[in-house]
RNA sequence: GCCGGGGUGGUGGAACUGGUAGACACAGAGGACUUAAAAUCCUCUGGGGGUAACUCCCCGUGCGGGUUCGAGUCCCGCCCCCGGCACCA
């Protein structure tokens, strides 16, 4: 060993030696207990990594050496979720094209990962841009396209003008594109692809509970599906005797309390029944909803407005007219796109009523007999009044009784809402996995290409930016476009809609367990052997697309019999963000990026590696501070004077201390235990702590039982120079391939501990007193302290509480 | 507005189920080594006060209350920061 740690001298030569000996493939012993570690695929960039993504990588890593030394078959490789509008968009700026600079730009993200000592298994490397990932993708369509879950149909549709595309609801952030902070987005009619994720809110929701994932993320989901249980009903359109008005409600016991009903300006029913004199007001107020944003249009904050039809639907409950009004607060995409008028027990209904001077009925009251606000609507559940057979019953009998009523007279039915719509996934873009379809001339319709016939190819075209015609440049390509159908073998025409991004990475965790397979998206044994994903970590901003998306596409799956299990990520966890120095966001653009490798150059991998995880909690946001590399740098600076005194001595065998034992053992419990629950933090402060103690011995005290054992659990944190003592310390194999420590609790254990005297809920002494010492000696001890002395003021103890081994609290 | 998460020294952060607040680091101060500097090592380092000295005293985990022998941790009421959702009938 040199004299001084030097990591520029160690760090390439056992990166090296570790590919040479290919030290990282998976180990797939089937009769072993498997660990499939999963970080989120990312999107390789442009501006490479940087020491924020570390934050997620590293730890991971981390987790990933630890379990393979517990013996575990690990699965942990790396691959590119490199389809899709960012790559593609990244392209057009730059003026090349996505199939050079995507596998440049993930070339670049595998040399920093391997720059670092990141240990994936690189021959499973996967790219969802190629042929042969792709074409799974495209059969993954199919299959859903065959269970009736993949259709077509026309639409108002969320369009991004930067993207010159259409973007799922997830996609659309605050009314503005994900990708496109600055722009807003707007409202095409075009024919799209869609998935019906909506036929699976039920399940989506309800298995949400047997999942470990952060309560935040299942949130987020919860309040994406949005289920709303009421009911459906129907009022007949005076003057049109074969049309009504159906809508949905939370609340059918207040059917009674309806005085006008209201429909979404894009409703079908507002152009049929708008009476002549209220036309031209009323096609302006549709005109100028269109036109607005729907930022605008979905403020809150915004007073209601809203113009009268003229028309009139028949209140069955009341027997009375009621006014149609049509007002942009009700939304085509929820419900029927009509909701009925309850002013005295909806607030936006109240608003709306108070302002158009339509009458506002109380048919709740509060069930304590109090008085119901006045100056707004009581929406709270309460007791029925005003509502004819109703009456006096309470909100939840009402609710039951409306529906049976309802049921009865064919008026409507109990239903559940959802909020979630189903998942828009054609893009009118070039940079992604066309879809499989052909629409045959003659008479066979929409035809999926048969498997044996897959992949689609994305052809190789030079000019394939965006046309923003509302139709993918693909359309140009007419040997491309023009087609046989697969069915009849007559003429037809290709689908030129490329999908979503986020169709890739629906089924990508399955790909890793056979990368290779060329029969099937997955080798069905191999990913019974490794799924589902035992540990899954990424960032939080997915919540509802990726993690909604690719849970779906994992029960359709389980539902076709393709797999086992029908959670994907039982156990999912956040990595805290890394901001730069100030707090903001990190980004080429501020020029605050802080790369990999310029802290590699500086301090070595082993130390920005363990800056990562120590910095702080594995899922908190911090900032990113550079003086902390220097704090871990000099920590192995320290193991190294420690171990390079022990080598050159000739590691003495040495017989180590009950002391040093009781530090090895404790150690290695703290370590084992924390590293299990991701705080590596703290982990690595226990081996901090361990060294400040062994630094001190003599080589001989130390002996080569505690050196061995320390070099061990350094090695997921700080694989390199583990490697260097480990192979210092006379060993032929990597460090890498040896076994966890195991710790004995019997010498983990303290022979002296300290018991706390409280007097009056105030520490007041210590006492060192050997484990075991009875309450009675314990008492007689701390009743003997000059301090206690002082402050019981002479007075006789009212009450002692004792905590053994702990403390031990005297009132007076 | 609603729903999550959080607020601890100069800084990042420790503190398992109510039981020694500030582990481990960074920064800072002083010292050793050195011609000098860097590196390294040692000591100190929440605030205030007291003492000849100490094993001394008081205060202290966003703010105000409460429960308890004892509260960073539990309860009630506020303030602030971060994230998500936002007319979903």
């Amino acid at each position: 060993m040199d004299e001084r740690y030097e990591p520029k001298q160690i760090e390439p030569k056992w990166q090296a030696e570790w590919d040479r000996e290919e030290l990282y493939l998976t180990r797939e012993e089937r009769d072993r207990p498997k660990f499939y570690l999963l970080e989120m695929f990312p999107y390789p960039s442009g501006e490479g990594l940087s020491v924020g993504h570390l934050h997620n990588y590293v730890p991971c890593d981390v987790i990933g050496r630890f379990k393979r030394m517990q013996g575990y078959s690990v699965l942990h490789a790396m691959g590119w979720d490199a389809f899709g509008l960012p790559a593609e968009n990244d392209a057009i700026l730059k003026r090349l094209h996505p199939r050079e600079t995507v596998p440049r730009y993930a070339a670049n993200y595998k040399r920093q990962l391997k720059l670092v000592g990141c240990a994936y298994d690189w021959t499973r490397e996967i790219d969802s841009s190629t042929p042969e990932y792709y074409r799974w993708t495209q059969w993954f369509f199919i299959l859903l396209f065959k269970r009736g879950l993949a259709y077509r149909a026309i639409g108002s549709q969320w369009w991004c003008d930067k993207c010159r595309s259409v973007l799922a609801n997830e996609q659309v952030v605050d009314g503005r594109c994900w990708r496109h902070g600055d722009t807003l987005v707007t409202k095409k009619d075009l024919e799209q692809w869609f998935f019906k994720i909506t036929d699976y809110a039920d399940r989506l929701l309800a298995d949400l509970a047997a999942i470990d994932w952060p309560e935040r993320i299942k949130l987020m989901q919860t309040n994406w599906i949005g289920r709303s249980e009421g009911a459906e009903l129907g009022f007949p359109v005076v003057g049109f005797p074969d049309r009504e008005v159906r809508f949905f409600t939370t609340r059918p016991d207040t059917v009674f309390g309806v005085s006008f009903m209201v429909l979404a300006p894009e409703h079908p029913l507002v152009a049929e029944i708008t009476v002549q004199s209220q036309r031209a007001a009323v096609d302006r107020y549709v005109n100028e909803a269109r036109r607005q944003s729907d930022i605008e249009r979905m403020s809150t904050v915004k007073e209601k407005t809203g113009v009268a039809t003229g028309a009139y639907a028949h209140n069955v409950f009341t027997n009375r007219d009621i006014p149609i009004w049509i007002a942009d607060y009700v939304l085509m995409g929820y419900g029927t796109g009509a909701i009925m008028g309850a002013p005295g027990q909806d607030q936006r209904d109240f608003e709306f009523a108070s302002k158009y001077g339509l009458e506002i009925p109380r048919v709740t009251t509060p069930a304590d007999g109090s008085a119901p606000p006045a100056d707004r609507a009581f929406t709270e559940p309460g007791v029925a009044i005003n509502s004819g057979f109703l009456d006096r019953m309470a909100t939840a009998d009402a609710i039951r009784a409306v529906c049976k009523f309802a049921e009865e007279k064919e008026l409507g039915r109990a239903t559940v809402s959802y909020r979630m719509r189903d998942w828009l996934i054609s893009r009118q873009r070039y940079w992604g996995c066309p879809i499989p379809i052909v629409y045959c001339e003659r008479e066979c319709g929409i035809v999926p290409v048969p498997e044996d016939r897959l992949p689609v190819l994305l052809p190789d075209i030079k000019d394939y930016q965006p046309s923003g015609t509302g139709r993918s440049p693909l359309a140009n390509i007419s040997e491309f476009v023009n087609t046989t159908c697969p069915k009849c073998g007559g003429p037809a025409r290709r689908e030129t809609d490329t999908m979503d991004g986020f169709a890739c990475s629906s089924w990508y965790f399955l790909r890793f367990a056979s990368p290779h397979f060329n029969k099937g998206a997955f080798e069905p044994a191999a990913a019974d052997y490794w799924l589902p994903v035992d540990l899954y970590v990424g960032g939080a901003e997915h919540a509802v697309m990726h993690l909604l998306y690719a849970r779906m596409w994992t029960k359709v799956m389980f539902d076709a019999g393709l797999i086992k299990f029908n959670e994907p990520f039982p156990r999912l966890r956040n990595q805290g963000l890394i901001l730069a120095a100030d707090g903001s966001k990190m980004s080429k653009s501020k020029g605050n990026v802080v790369t990999p490798d310029a802290m590699v150059e500086k301090y070595g991998a082993d130390a920005l590696r363990l800056w990562e995880v120590f910095m702080g909690p594995f899922e908190e946001t911090t900032n990113w501070n550079e003086d902390g590399v220097v704090g871990t740098a000099r920590f192995l600076g320290r193991v190294w004077a420690m171990i390079r005194r022990f080598v050159e001595v000739g590691c003495p065998a040495g017989a180590p201390s009950a002391d040093t034992l009781r530090w090895i053992h404790k150690t290695t419990r703290t370590v084992t235990d924390h590293i299990e629950r991701l705080r590596f933090n703290t982990a690595l402060a226990a081996l901090m702590e361990e060294l400040n103690y062994l630094a001190r011995l003599k080589p001989g005290e130390i002996g080569r039982f505690a050196i061995e054992t320390y070099v061990l659990m350094l090695a997921p944190m700080a694989p390199h120079i583990a490697e260097e003592f480990w192979r210092a310390l006379g060993h032929e194999r990597s460090v890498h391939l040896e076994s966890w420590p195991k710790f004995d609790p019997v010498l983990a254990r303290d022979e002296v501990v300290t018991v706390v005297v409280q007097v009056n809920g105030k520490l007041r002494d210590k006492l060192e007193v050997a484990v075991g010492t009875s309450e009675d000696e314990i008492r007689a001890l701390a009743l003997k302290s000059d301090a206690v002395i002082r402050h019981l003021d002479g007075k006789p103890p009212r009450k002692i509480i004792y905590v053994p081994q702990k403390l031990l609290s005297i009132v007076v």
